[in-house]
DNA sequence: GTGGTCTAGACCACA
DNA sequence: GTGGTCTAGACCACG
């Protein structure tokens, strides 16, 4: 489904934030069990060095623990997820605007864009 | 305001990005000449050849023109800036929201999010 | 009390010089049985082939006999026994105020942390 | 004069452990430029990636400081470095002393050691 | 030259 | 098979 990595930006970065999302909303539920590392390397056609690298990263925010060989589990503690979340969200949230204002949209201008997308969407 | 530097994400990339921003939103008029690049790279507190290499990324892209020894001045061609403008905008504000729609983030809760911020905005 | 494993090092490394500290301080006396590998490795929470890879171990060190099926035996050999517990104690206590002296805790210091700590154990 | 690395433990983090100690006891002052990676990693013998790695875990430790491409600094902040050092040194002689009592030698035993040690040491 | 990322591939501890 | 470490060597951004 997704895996496209925009050059500029480390790649193992991309895999932090894209792993992170998927936590915070909910595709790898807290207390669950991750894939291992070489097929989510694989699947990424990333190096599993690579993969491992985002993985110990998250692993050091808390949101993953390693328990030994049997695998990588999403934190069961709910608190850091949800604080995580809500940092995150709102984190892209500025960006967003912030990037736009230098650009010289209004926040008019975002909403009628969102707007527009939101119908195009009904309609697909 | 401006000249703060994420990491992650090359310098003199950041810096196209920002002067880009500053042509399309008018700071730096069609016609006008822009400051050397000693001034700007002193002014970002970047090495002068980052800024060259930034500075030679947007001729490229036909945004600005040098003119030998005289300086460097955006493009005299309005239509470049329009077409840039329009491209730019409308990759920004994707991009923007893909990577909201990523983290769960729904198209109701970024009007919503403008929506505060703008009122806020009317306050101060 | 104890089978508490600290990572970084191998837990069947842990567990040999568990073991062993168990045999030199007289709770496995010379000569006598020690439990299963099953039991051993149940108490400690461990997969049995781990337990059983650190009891091999011990047995290549002459601390262990396994007599066939009837199980495995603190050696009769007193003097190994003995001559372990020399070296064993003599590397341990070289080792860690080796480790101290690196960080500039001089002996001066480590006399007075183990004084306060004897101290501190004769309120309790 | 050191790096001499013990099996066992991963190499990195002997690493993060020995230039932790050297912050402590000033061999590498606040504020000061540490050797470049590459140095560092011929001087103990190692690759450059597993230098990089322990000077990463340093850097997300608040004892480095990464400055782009102009090199390594210990933290300006004393403060960090101060308390890394009470926090190292207690859990160091912490260890020490457990590890003694696991194998049965007594605080009289270790005191006596070290001011054997002590003696040997004016001697020489 | 300096830090940083990434790949490729080997090897180990553990189950 | 699963996580983890380490090496070797290439390549990039920046000064």
């Amino acid at each position: 489904m997704s895996w496209e990595f925009n050059s500029n930006v480390p790649v193992f970065i991309q895999i932090v934030d894209k792993i992170r999302a998927d936590i915070i909303n909910g595709k790898y539920p807290s207390g669950s069990r991750i894939p291992p590392v070489r097929d989510l390397a694989a699947e990424a056609s990333v190096n599993p060095n690579t993969m491992q690298r985002a993985l110990s990263e998250l692993e050091s925010q808390g949101l993953l623990e390693g328990r030994g060989t049997i695998g990588r589990f999403v934190t069961g503690n709910t608190s850091v997820i949800q604080k995580t979340n809500d940092i995150t969200k709102n984190a892209v949230l500025t960006k967003l605007i912030e990037e736009a204002e230098n650009l010289g949209i209004s926040d008019d201008e975002i909403i009628e864009f969102v707007t527009k997308r939101k119908a195009g969407k009904n309609d697909a």
